[in-house]
DNA sequence: TATTGTTATACTCTATAACTATA
DNA sequence: TATAGTTATAGAGTATAACAATA
């Protein structure tokens, strides 16, 4: 019981850790994190509405609004009238857009990749790669308790 | 080679969602999760001096002082004269602030340790923990390329 | 001159509240 | 009345720049 404790409270700080390196390694270049997952989403599904997009990335509605206000401002993404229904905008990425997403992807990975070519030992990668799947499995859990007050996510989407 | 992008893939994705869940969990109640870092240090540790805590945590000098100012604010860490060199302040962790510390202990692990204990079998459990001192190796990486414009993290510490 | 710390300002990512337009 | 979206505002967690005090 003490041992999941503890190894709840080390994932906990080498989470915090890896999210800030993250935010930090793609300061300057590229898309934002939050604007690399739209990206990732819009060009697997071809496009999508706002309501789609916050309940994939299980944000705010509002929130979401201003990543894509974002996106569209740098012109990597474009909102168009929905066929039938005038309340709905179709969300879809643009050829820049594309460009901006693989660039980002490079950026992002290039960094972690290196660290686990150059730190971690074969059978250490298999464990790790193991261990995806786990922490996966963890953040996609909704609680025993209480319900979260928003919608459910959608989780088997890309990045 | 493209195997380990794509785990770098997986990895920076669930970190994203590991992290919005934790900055989501505890709102409401309990100390922030950079409050709770600094809070964990200075119980540990005693007493530490600004640049200490910006250089534990891998921030600048000038980000820990909004944090240190706001646990002042809540009376969970007390500014006192350093003995010898007039520069510096020695920052401690007060009896209100060690409560603070511990309730979020508490609120934190909640989800996480039951997510552990609920979807995951002993085997997978062991996995995870294994997999913990890579993300704790690869976290503390400095990368081989370019220095950080920062000075060496201290990561040996607690949360 | 280097180190320690403060103050001011800004950006990212998310939130809530109040609103409009359409179904 | 319910749903889709916009606008305004705020808070957490960083950052940089410019400064003051002390070593």
């Amino acid at each position: 019981m003490h041992e999941m404790a503890e190894a709840a409270e080390r994932l906990r700080v080498v989470v915090r850790l890896l999210s800030r390196r993250a935010q930090v390694d793609t300061a300057e270049e590229g898309p934002t994190r939050s604007e690399q997952a739209v990206l990732a989403w819009l060009d697997e599904r071809g496009s999508m509405t706002l309501t789609a997009l916050a309940s994939a990335e299980n944000i705010r509605l509002q929130s979401m609004g201003q990543t894509v206000d974002a996106l569209e401002r740098h012109g990597c993404v474009e909102r168009s009238a929905h066929p039938t229904d005038r309340r709905q905008l179709l969300i879809s990425i643009t050829k820049d857009g594309r460009r901006m997403l693989q660039k980002g992807r490079d950026l992002r990975q290039a960094r972690i990749v290196e660290a686990m070519e150059t730190l971690l030992t074969a059978k250490e990668r298999r464990t790790l790669v193991s261990s995806l799947e786990l922490l996966e499995r963890i953040v996609s859990w909704e609680g025993s308790r209480r319900q979260n007050r928003q919608a459910r996510r959608v989780l088997e989407g890309p990045q």
